[in-house]
DNA sequence: AATGATCTGTGATATAAATCACAAATTGAA
DNA sequence: TTCAATTTGTGATTTATATCACAGATCATT
């Protein structure tokens, strides 16, 4: 049995507040920035990519497209994540599609100056282990999730999901999504079908799990909707 | 559309043949040895865990077990691979449980050691970069495939991640799996119930995919076998 | 404010997969 | 070799989810 998603959850936020601040000054004086407007993609599946990117402001999406033409999202990262580090790492072509939900303000950095940045300070690595292992582990979830989990199971864990990349934590613990989501892409998070998805969505409204609020979405009871979507 | 499978399984193999020999002699100094008999857990799902392991013969199985008791596998792994890295990098409890399949030896390396060497040696860190990188892929192809792949594009999939943890290539490109796996195996892999697992199995002996050798598996083809696994 | 486009909700139906219920085959231990 | 335990195979039935077919709501743009 697995432990608290909330914990996790915790932990995997932050996106890059966690880098030491001397270490974030010389990041950001080696990266170069850029701008993508409302549903610009920044780089496909498949493409040969060079270095990764850490988005400043604004909302991006990681899908991929299967064999049918389905898209299924794989994440939805808000300011702080760090974006395309598989590529980076390991040479291979990217894993996922990445667009902007929003207009979005990114840093790119090259593989030659991340690594030469890592060699100088092998806290960078260090810090760069722990975040590939958090989504190592936030994945594995998923897998188990998928195949033991029911609808409505799978759809609170995509909201958990977006909470983590896009949530705003307010003083009463409520969380509100900071971008407009469509049930079309909550279904592509929870690998269900769109209307199987507002079916569910429409019980947590109605249990008082979610709510929304002119069209953003607010998880009104997050320890509830974490425990729902436990594996 | 992501690329083959082949080409990813290609270079998750070799397991620790990838450590530059000197480091891998210091890993091997530094670290001392453990040996499980068949079934013995390593340690289990929640554990808090000191270090990491690499087998050095045997096989073992990483799975979870969901709320509603189910388990669910998400590897298995022979000689070569490196287990349990997550909660040595990141101090989380270790996220699955690892139980011997049969009669194995490993040798285990505490945290500490393990950053002091990598410390010395930065290309420890990007070695453990590009394994935890691979397995990231892995896990996202899994969560994808979940969703959008058929039952019986599942348990070929399980085959897939079999082959790759248990493979013996022969002359002819043939895989044999050198332990026995049991259908109920095959279904924790793929999230499957035990049932349909065997119908699926008994297609892929049917179509001339896979064979069986007194119980062992065998991939009879594998490049079919990994393109209907494809997501 | 009008209006086309996109989302959302909800019944009816179809379908893949789980579950149930066994018998047959295989394995492994005495 | 025998016999219990495990594994496998396969039909029948049930169930969850996808799919289809819309109507109503909401949103963005002029």
């Amino acid at each position: 049995m697995l432990k608290s998603i909330a914990r996790q959850d915790q932990l995997l936020r932050g996106g890059a507040s966690w880098l030491p601040f001397p270490v974030r000054r010389s990041f950001m004086a080696a990266a170069h920035p850029i701008e993508l407007r409302a549903r610009e993609v920044l780089f496909h599946a498949g493409d040969s990519g060079d270095g990764c990117y850490m988005l400043r402001s604004g909302a991006v999406k990681a899908s991929v497209i299967a064999r049918d033409g389905q898209e299924r999202l794989l994440a939805v990262l808000g300011p702080g994540s760090l974006i395309g580090e598989l590529a980076l790492i390991d040479d291979e072509p990217r894993s996922a599609t990445v667009s902007a939900l929003r207009p979005a303000r990114l840093m790119h950095m090259s593989k030659a100056v991340f690594f030469r940045l890592a060699d100088e300070n092998p806290v960078i690595y260090r810090l760069a282990l722990r975040l590939v292992s958090q989504r190592l582990r936030g994945t594995n979830y998923w897998v188990v999730a998928q195949g033991t989990v029911t609808v409505c199971g799978r759809v609170a864990k995509a909201f958990a999901s977006l909470a983590k990349g896009l949530g705003n934590e307010l003083d009463d613990g409520r969380i509100v999504l900071s971008h407009r989501v469509t049930q079309t892409d909550i279904a592509a998070m929870a690998g269900v079908a769109r209307e199987n998805a507002s079916r569910a969505v429409n019980e947590l409204l109605r249990e008082g799990v979610l709510g929304r609020a002119k069209g953003f979405y607010v998880i009104e009871k997050p320890a509830q909707l974490f425990d729902m979507s436990e594996i």
